[in-house]
DNA sequence: TTACTGTTGTGCCAAAAGTCACAAATAATT
DNA sequence: AATTATTTGTGACTTTTGGCACAACAGTAA
């Protein structure tokens, strides 16, 4: 109710998610409109927990959620959802009864579609866009974790996170604590302290209080 | 001509590819004969080399194949395909012409088909045993390279290095060098032999030249 | 037997990453 | 303004991993 004022509403996000994935059969706009649900979610709520049984597909339309998997005291990102993105994880337990081996938390206040599995595996030799899509999904997702183990091994932790800051820095600052981006890169806070203060007297970023300014 | 006397015949393989896969579709069985190929390779052979086009969706159909990536010195398992298992990352290029991020070498001698990448492209959608194949490789590997991902991010080396020969020691020793071991898992000789002369010291493993033997 | 090649063992040191403890700085709340 | 909570900085130390050098050992081929 909030949220609509300000956002468009679900109905037309649904409906821009259709167009964005050209799906054309009418026969699955129409499924989709039934069969799925909208719901709406706040900054750290948690979505999806480890060692749940996933039941539905989920599918970011507005906001931001961050897919991660947890140790003890550590944890380490696999991905974030942004809109128009499918959780992968959740995607694959289409196709496979099976519990979530992750947890996915809201970063950025949320629009998700949920489409319960049975649907997403029927649909998927039913519509050929709707076949595109997951086929899309599981490429991009697999190429993104494979380059990302490899920078995992191969890659010292500087470069890890010199390269994180990079790719979150789209002209801007990036807002986050030490801890938090010790949590995505799978380290303790301690370790990027002193690695940002590295960096910042190398001359390659400015720290504030929860805020990283990349110079270059 | 030399395998053929000790092995099943190629197209005997196909046909059990066929069944295994249970792809009931006569036109599909017909124009898996027909478009496919079917290739021969010795232990050390490379059949993808990194940065290369990839045009054939490579499937094993008898022997074992490494798929790993290398980055200077190091290399990193990716991994292994047996029979009747396709490259995940050839077939990820069947949806989008891509160069290869990976080398895959024959561990095993080898009898490979394979599939031109437009066909897997039509079939997935053509053919439901297909596509039901195609999506059973993306899950499986997926699920797979997480729980490597995460291995990798919070596991030890030597508790990474223990339970690898675990999982290679069917009730056998495992032969192979420290320098093969060391290109599995992305670190250097020196470092596993360590490793494993602390692991033999505790009673875990009996080592002798190229053998390790896991102690229960 | 000898020579060669590949494999393993190890000392020594360096770099990278992690842990603990606590201080200082900053922001938030009362 | 005072108090509290959060965030950042950092010293001191340990553990893990990596790199270099070279010796010892095993297997193979001449």
């Amino acid at each position: 109710m909030y949220l609509y004022e300000h956002f468009e509403s679900p109905k037309a996000m649904l409906n821009n998610f259709i167009n964005q994935l050209r799906i054309t059969e009418l026969e699955l706009q129409d499924e989709l409109q039934e069969k799925s649900s909208i719901t709406i979610h706040k900054k750290d709520d948690i979505i999806i927990k480890n060692n749940q049984y996933i039941k539905v597909l989920k599918i970011v339309l507005k906001g931001k959620v961050r897919v991660y998997q947890e140790n003890e005291e550590r944890e380490i990102l696999i991905y974030y959802l942004n809109p128009i993105e499918a959780c992968t994880l959740s995607l694959s337990a289409c196709f496979e009864d099976c519990k979530s081996a992750v947890n996915a938390v809201v970063e950025e206040d949320c629009i998700i579609l949920n489409i319960p599995v049975r649907f997403v595996r029927d649909w998927n030799f039913k519509y050929k866009s709707w076949n595109s899509f997951t086929t899309k999904t599981y490429r991009e997702s697999y190429n993104h974790l494979i380059s990302q183990y490899s920078n995992l091994a191969f890659q010292p932790l500087k470069d890890r996170l010199f390269d994180y800051l990079i790719s979150k820095a789209n002209d801007a600052v990036i807002k986050k604590t030490h801890q938090e981006l010790a949590k995505e890169l799978g380290t303790t806070r301690e370790v990027i302290s002193r690695l940002l203060k590295k960096l910042e007297s190398n001359g390659k970023l400015n720290l504030r209080q929860k805020e990283i300014q990349i110079l270059k």
